[in-house]
RNA sequence: CGGGGCGUAGCUCAGCUUGGCUAGAGCGCUGCGUUCGGGACGCAGAGGUCGCUAGUUCAAAUCUAGUCGCCCCGACCA
């Protein structure tokens, strides 16, 4: 390609929309435009390298015998009422009437079609198992876009199903899916950790997120370096202290003056937050039995070690509830309770669910809130004062807290979830009547799994990784050009026949070229080219031209190698081997076991 | 949906507080010339309904109200 013909531009300066760095080098680079929030349209150079991501995944698919299929990105209602997401899922899913006046939706995901799809063709054990997968757009109107391609609304993904009969075929598959996806994004240039997940609303046993470590990672993982446990906060578990019990002493209560937060309070009566149990006022839907749609609001009161946060995640599953929310004050005042000086003490009876968090039982002479405008009881104990209706492990791990399988302390650190895969079992095959009959001729449903990896924000987050101040390192498994030979000829000279035939021998040879022809002064191609970011750069100069000599940069080190004109193929080839070679390295280096 | 910020030339921004005359700069763009190995220089140019709509006023980029859009923090994230 000549770049005095592509369709592209460079930015010297940072738009001011873009904070995060694969966001600025994105638009700098002239790799994406963005159309509205959360949206973007795909530049040659942008697309060249989500195809080259694409085309990994495609491979790491096939190896696990996946076939492609292509399903619709507009969806019929009746697919999603039947599994009865149409009603579970709210704004996020963008509804859209036919003229008809018929109910469709955007495509957020596709369980509903490839499970309509299996029913449909599926009868016999002898179908199973099979695995099908598409690169597919989806739709998913997202609160808040932001980051660039992180958090967008239309975006590509990866998203495989695979079906078999019984939960051990599954349990067979799954291993292979979970090496599979190291593969692909190790091959992409992209380190990751698989991390265990919640399962939350799409129903399942196991589930995996994959998290390209990163600063700007929306989400938090907990990490233990001794024994290789591995989580993300919604469900990291951690160990709980020790607590040895006081003998319980004299309740009373105490003048705490404007101290509504635990520092206040802990400052103000000298003592640690771990002596202070403090209360969250959650609202959320508890199921009722048999009914979902009966589904009820409740006050929740979630209490705590004065010095752990609430795990949300935990929460909602310990009680099974969902559209968890603050409480409003107003309504903590309905149940007896003062906001600020709020404890489960003398609370209006069944007012509110009271859950606790494991570690306030073993609690002795606390303090907690008396109800009551600055004032605090001090020397409260569990069971004399309150008891919860629920006692579970609510509060989020954090980092230095002690890993529950081995108590050495547990790391946090930011991840961009560019991947996950998931047992999904029978919740849409037996909600969507796909079943197969087995050697008895009994009918089963269908044990499922799904496994998603979004093209877009691997991009991204290569990018987050593969970066210097000057532009793009790319990996060159996604490089859209592996090589930009620039030109420092004036065009027209004598000496361009000899660039162009260099550029003519590298294509022929099969070395994905990108020749800046362009008629610029030498600083322009050179800092394209490292903003860019192609793994190799071939310079030929007027001096170099006179001895036959080009110059061959190392994107990635910065390393420079004079090359004889005549071996400029043999020099390429031998330069980008070794960038595959690192490649290859990542690969070879053994997967965290699941 | 709560909180904050921003909409002026293709890009980055100044001007707005204290309303006033042809609305500015840098970069980019066009033409000519000189340059030519890390974002050159000179000369000449093109380019803006100041997001939109109402209002106040003799007069609005500037003040007021509304509205749309974008960004950030939070909530949410199937």
């Amino acid at each position: 390609m000549r770049m005095s013909r592509l369709f592209f531009e460079t930015l010297r300066e940072v738009p001011a929309a873009a904070d995060t760095p694969s966001h600025q080098l994105l638009l700098r680079a002239g790799l994406v435009h963005q159309v509205a929030a959360g949206i973007f349209e795909f530049l040659p150079l942008g697309l060249r390298a989500k195809r080259k991501i694409e085309a990994i995944l495609r491979q790491e698919m096939e190896r696990i015998d996946g076939q492609e299929v292509q399903m619709p990105v507009v969806h019929p209602a009746e697919l999603w009422q039947r599994s009865g997401r149409w009603y579970a899922i709210g704004p996020d899913m963008a509804r859209l009437k036919d003229r008809n006046d018929r109910d469709l939706c955007l495509g957020m995901t596709h369980e509903e079609p490839v499970t309509d799809l299996a029913a449909s063709m599926v009868r016999s054990y002898r179908d199973l198992p099979f695995m099908v997968y598409q690169i597919q757009t989806k739709f998913r109107d997202e609160p808040r876009p932001r980051a660039g391609l992180i958090r967008v609304r239309e975006f590509t993904m990866k998203d495989g199903y695979s079906f078999h009969r019984d939960f051990a075929d599954l349990d067979a598959y799954y291993p292979r899916v979970y090496e599979a996806y190291y593969r692909m994004f190790r091959r992409c240039g992209l380190e990751v950790v698989a991390v265990a997940s919640d399962t939350g609303m799409m129903g399942g046993t196991m589930a995996h997120e994959f998290m390209a470590l990163s600063p700007i990672g929306e989400d938090t993982l907990l990490l233990c370096d001794a024994c290789g446990y591995k989580a993300n906060r919604q469900i990291a578990l951690f160990r709980k202290p020790q607590l040895q019990a006081d003998p319980p002493a004299a309740l009373e209560e105490v003048h705490t003056p404007r101290c509504a937060s635990i520092e206040d309070l802990a400052a103000f009566l000298s003592v640690s937050p771990e002596k202070i149990v403090k209360a969250v006022f959650m609202v959320g839907k508890l199921a009722v039995e048999g009914d979902d749609q009966q589904a009820q609001e409740r006050l929740i009161v979630a209490c705590l070690r004065g010095d752990m946060e609430l795990n949300e995640t935990k929460l909602a599953n310990a009680l099974k509830c969902r559209g968890l929310r603050p409480a409003h004050d107003s309504e903590i005042r309905a149940a007896g309770i003062e906001p600020g000086f709020g404890s489960p003490v003398g609370m209006k009876a069944g007012a509110a669910i009271v859950i606790a968090d494991d570690l306030v039982p073993a609690m002795s002479n606390f303090v907690c809130g008396a109800n009551k405008a600055d004032y605090h009881l001090r020397n409260a104990n569990y069971q004399r004062e309150f008891a919860a209706a629920v006692v579970a492990d609510i509060a989020a791990a954090a980092e230095g807290h002690a890993c529950h399988a081995c108590g050495q302390p547990l790391r946090s650190v930011r991840g961009i979830e560019v991947g996950n895969i998931f047992k999904l079992g029978t919740k849409y095959s037996a909600a969507m009547g796909a079943a197969y009959l087995d050697e008895k001729g009994a009918s089963h449903p269908i044990v499922m799994g799904c496994y998603g990896a979004g093209s877009d924000r691997v991009l991204a987050s290569v990018i987050e990784e593969h970066h210097d101040e000057a532009g793009i390192q790319w990996p060159v498994s996604v490089a859209p050009y592996e090589l930009v030979l620039v030109s420092l000829v004036s065009p027209g000279k004598e000496e361009e026949k000899l660039v162009e035939d260099v550029y003519q021998k590298l294509a022929a040879a099969g070395v994905e070229v990108l020749y800046d022809d362009r008629n610029e002064r030498a600083g322009v191609k050179f800092n394209d080219a490292d903003l860019l970011g192609f793994p190799l750069r071939l310079t030929a100069g007027p001096k170099g031209l006179k001895t036959g000599t080009l110059e061959l940069k190392i994107r990635r080190t910065g390393e420079v190698r004079p090359v004889p004109i005549d071996q400029v193929v043999e020099a390429a080839r031998q330069a980008l081997d070794e960038e595959w070679a690192l490649l290859k390295g990542m690969l070879d280096q053994p997967f965290p076991p699941m």
